[in-house]
DNA sequence: TTAGGGTTAG
């Protein structure tokens, strides 16, 4: 304790002249002075409470005071680590007390210095350095500064700290001059953060102290409150305090009305106002047609045009441009553009906004020609593209898989000195991880902090996500860290991605540790995390835990969606208990839940898969008559279940019926009925919709022609099947290990050895990964026709591999090897048997 | 008045 004093009278000691506070560009604190670089002080002398900078200054604050006089300025202190470290040994109270022995005789030099330690050093004041600034600041009029800094201030405070910061003003700065106009701006601040109820608390005790709150604060706080009855309270307290209205307060009540769906309401209002004054802001007209456009009543937000005329008002580039806008959305471009001629005939120039909304309407239909025409007329008019004209044309290529000409936008949009913008990032990393390209978005995440961006918490949910969806789950928990570490609350969607990515590439165990982690210890209630794991447990068919996790659900209080039901009556499905999986489907309605096409399209598939067909369609006027519509799965499934009762013809006519009911089939609904037609030996029809495929601009894939690959095998002629292998390696479309083996199985049947051999060492060098069972399936085929030199050939090549025997292979090589009397070698495998530790009897 | 993105079920 002693020592502190001893150090604490060595701070108050130390002479701090004009000529040690000298800009860093000269000597300062030299070898010969004092310095501030030489005190240690064992700890920050105690903070006194609120109002000490009353108090009279002490030494040391006399030191210092004397010294910043004399400075003038601390500007150029701002990378000054001795002059930091100097008032970074202050405490509050002190800093205060400087702060408030400026403010009257260099009120200048006292913001410089505040600013300097909150900007520069990091400080964090106190209230009442705050609130001393706010009063410096409202005394010389600069309300921008004002708001900022008391934005900044119920910022750090947050929700509900109201009350605290009013008891400072009314104890420490009652009568002070400035007062009226602060506490003013602290509602204002309160209520621009969405802090309403602190906002309304201010404006309470406002009225306690006979201050009047300005109209911006109370047009803020409506604003604020448009959703909610208590705007109506708010205004007639507007009202009654005789406030005078600005034109802004009608069509913010009007927004109000609209945005809670009253829009007869909102019309009568305008009406009553125009009675009181006759000609009523252009601003109400507008907010009012926007209302109508957002419902969709573009017809009626027209209608406003001639009324507004009527009124003596003529509509501005933002009346045109919410009437534009409500058409683009309709996708009515031509009465758009229309509507944009017009407009110049009235005198008025479109502007940015005008072409951004027209291209975003053209992107809106796919058109991005549209868009770039629109593009072209804007510049011809000489108006230069702001970041929404970039980012509509990102966002348009990006949807339309152009990734290349979006992010060839992003960067031009950069080097021409524009701001970019979260939303435009975002569309990047979502377009660069659809197409498996998450580094690129990876690195994109770090060219945003080096442009002053950063990245929210959606953005780096679509990132883990990416990462997980390639199995990357180590780096997507990194990058989880990474966000909390940045103090960015993960939410449902990135826990989602992470359980997600553990379920898929980790274990069930890991994945399930992960749950109970978060489910237990943050308190959180999601019902999104509880359907990933139960819907893995239903994949994997452990019922038990499935159903467990259910009644967790329950117990806990959290109501079950929709999803939890589908995977539930899968899981009972997986396990062939449909019985119950029905009476799941029923339980749905228990919660106020509607069974939905996926649940519907599940019990069908596991009907289909039990050959009950009957049930299937049951199921499906069951469907129809709760209304429920199948989707292309749901025909999918039907087709299925056609094709297994080998109704070709009918199962076709499914696939029209889906065309003709707007359904796209997808490239399953093909497949399945492609292997129908193979199955039937129709190859040719089989072809024939797979010519259909690419003329719906639908891509085959691998399954597809894994299929019609087999079907050819089988079916049809090998050679034939090679010459569509050869085609489609020429055209370097994507083949997976299936299509491989099925040519080497054909081969081995048909006795072209050598053929498949070298498909087979083709396979095996493109890294496939071989397992025994692809090299029984060769040796089987082999041995059964008594190719028994080329088995042994294959076997080696096995064991070379680094692939082991099992039981399987051995006997069917030692009976093959005994039918032709090979003896050497059955001895052999038998040694390699034993080697192996397998059984040789 | 104009730009955007993410999770779960068949």
């Amino acid at each position: 304790m002693l020592s502190r004093i001893h150090q604490f009278r060595r701070t108050l000691l130390i002479p701090l002249t004009p000529q040690i506070l000298t800009p860093p560009t000269s000597l300062i604190f030299t070898e010969t002075s004092v310095s501030a670089a030489n005190l240690t002080i064992d700890e920050e002398p105690t903070t006194t409470t609120t109002t000490t900078f009353l108090s009279s200054p002490s030494d040391i604050i006399s030191g210092i005071l004397a010294g910043l006089k004399g400075l003038g300025s601390v500007k150029s202190f701002r990378r000054d680590h001795q002059f930091r470290n100097l008032f970074l040994s202050l405490s509050s109270a002190q800093i205060e007390g400087i702060i408030d022995s400026l403010r009257t005789e260099n009120a200048e030099l006292a913001i410089e210095l505040f600013y300097l330690l909150r900007n520069d050093y990091g400080c964090k004041h106190s209230r009442v350095s705050q609130f001393l600034i706010a009063h410096i600041l409202a005394g010389k009029r600069r309300p921008k500064a004002l708001r900022s800094l008391l934005q900044h201030v119920v910022q750090e405070e947050g929700c509900g700290s109201a009350p605290s910061l009013c008891e400072l003003l009314c104890d420490g700065f009652r009568d002070w001059n400035s007062n009226c106009t602060v506490w003013d701006m602290l509602a204002f601040a309160y209520s621009r953060i969405e802090m309403v109820h602190d906002a309304l608390f201010v404006i309470a005790k406002m009225k306690d102290l006979s201050v009047q709150a300005s109209v911006v604060t109370y047009n803020s706080l409506l604003h604020n409150l448009r959703h909610t009855d208590i705007m109506w309270d708010v205004y007639s307290e507007m009202k009654t305090t005789g406030i005078p209205q600005s034109e802004h307060t009608n069509s913010i009540l009007i927004d109000g009305l609209c945005s809670q769906s009253l829009i007869q309401e909102a019309v009568s209002f305008l009406r009553e106002t125009r009675r009181v004054e006759p000609k009523p802001s252009i601003v109400s007209f507008n907010t009012l047609m926007s209302g109508f456009c957002k419902m969709g009543c573009v017809d009626v937000a027209k209608s406003f045009f001639c009324l507004m005329f009527k009124s003596g008002l003529l509509p501005d580039a933002y009346s045109y441009n919410i009437i534009i806008h409500g058409l683009c959305v309709a996708g009515s471009m031509e009465e758009a553009l229309e509507l944009m001629n017009d407009m110049e005939k009235h005198g008025i120039d479109p502007d940015v906004v005008t072409y951004n909304i027209l291209a975003k309407g053209f992107r809106l239909l796919g058109m991005m020609s549209g868009a770039w025409t629109i593009i072209h007329q804007m510049l011809h008019k000489g108006l230069t593209p702001d970041n929404f004209t970039y980012t509509i044309l990102i966002c348009g290529h990006c949807q339309t898989g152009n990734i290349e000409e979006g992010f060839k936008l992003h960067k031009e949009m950069l080097s021409g000195g524009l701001q970019s913008s979260n939303i435009s990032y975002s569309v990047l990393f979502s377009s660069f991880c659809k197409s498996g390209r998450v580094d690129e978005a990876l690195s994109l995440l770090y060219e945003m902090e080096t442009v002053g961006l950063k990245p929210d918490v959606v953005m780096y949910s679509i990132l883990i996500h990416g990462l997980c969806k390639q199995g990357d789950v180590q780096r997507a928990i990194q990058l989880y860290k990474e966000m909390c570490s940045q103090r960015i609350f993960p939410n449902s969607f990135a826990r989602g991605a992470i359980l997600q990515g553990l379920c898929e590439k980790g274990t069930i165990s890991e994945a399930r540790m992960y749950f109970d982690t978060v489910v237990n210890s943050d308190l959180v209630e999601d019902i999104v995390l509880y359907n990933i794991m139960i819907d893995r447990y239903a994949k994997l068919g452990n019922i038990g835990e499935t159903v467990q996790l259910y009644k967790q659900i329950i117990e806990r209080g959290i109501s079950p969606s929709i999803v939890t039901f589908n995977s539930l009556v899968y899981g009972f499905c997986k396990t062939r208990r449909l019985a119950e999986a029905r009476r799941w489907l029923d339980a749905v309605d228990i919660y106020g839940l509607v069974p939905n096409a996926v649940t519907y399209t599940t019990l069908m598939n596991a009907f289909c898969e039990r050959g009950n067909i009957q049930a299937m369609f049951e199921l499906l006027r069951e469907m129809e008559a709760r209304a429920v519509e199948p989707t292309h799965v749901t025909f999918t499934v039907l087709i299925k279940g056609l094709c297994k009762q080998r109704k070709l013809q009918e199962s076709v006519g499914l696939l029209k019926d889906m065309f003709a009911k707007g359904l796209s089939p997808d490239s399953v609904s093909y497949n399945t009925i492609i292997q129908c037609f193979c199955k039937a030996q129709d190859t040719k029809k089989a072809f024939e919709l797979h010519s259909e495929m690419l003329l719906h601009n639908l891509q085959p894939d691998h399954v597809t022609y894994n299929i019609l690959i087999n079907g050819l095998c089988v079916y049809g002629d090998l050679k034939d099947a090679d010459r569509l292998f050869s085609s489609l390696r020429d055209k370097n479309i994507r083949l997976t290990k299936v299509a491989y083996t099925t040519l080497i199985k054909a081969h081995c049947v048909k006795g072209d050895v050598e053929k498949a051999r070298r498909l087979f060492c083709q396979m095996v060098e493109l890294g496939f990964e071989i397992s025994i069972r692809d090299y029984s399936a060769v040796i089987n085929r082999l041995c059964k026709r008594c190719f028994i030199n080329e088995a042994k050939i294959f076997l080696h090549m096995m064991l070379s591999q680094g692939v082991s025997l099992d039981q399987q292979i051995c006997s069917v090589m030692l009976d093959a090897f005994h039918l032709v009397g090979d003896l050497n070698s059955m001895l052999e495998l038998l040694a390699e048997m034993i080697k192996c530790g397998l059984d040789p009897g």
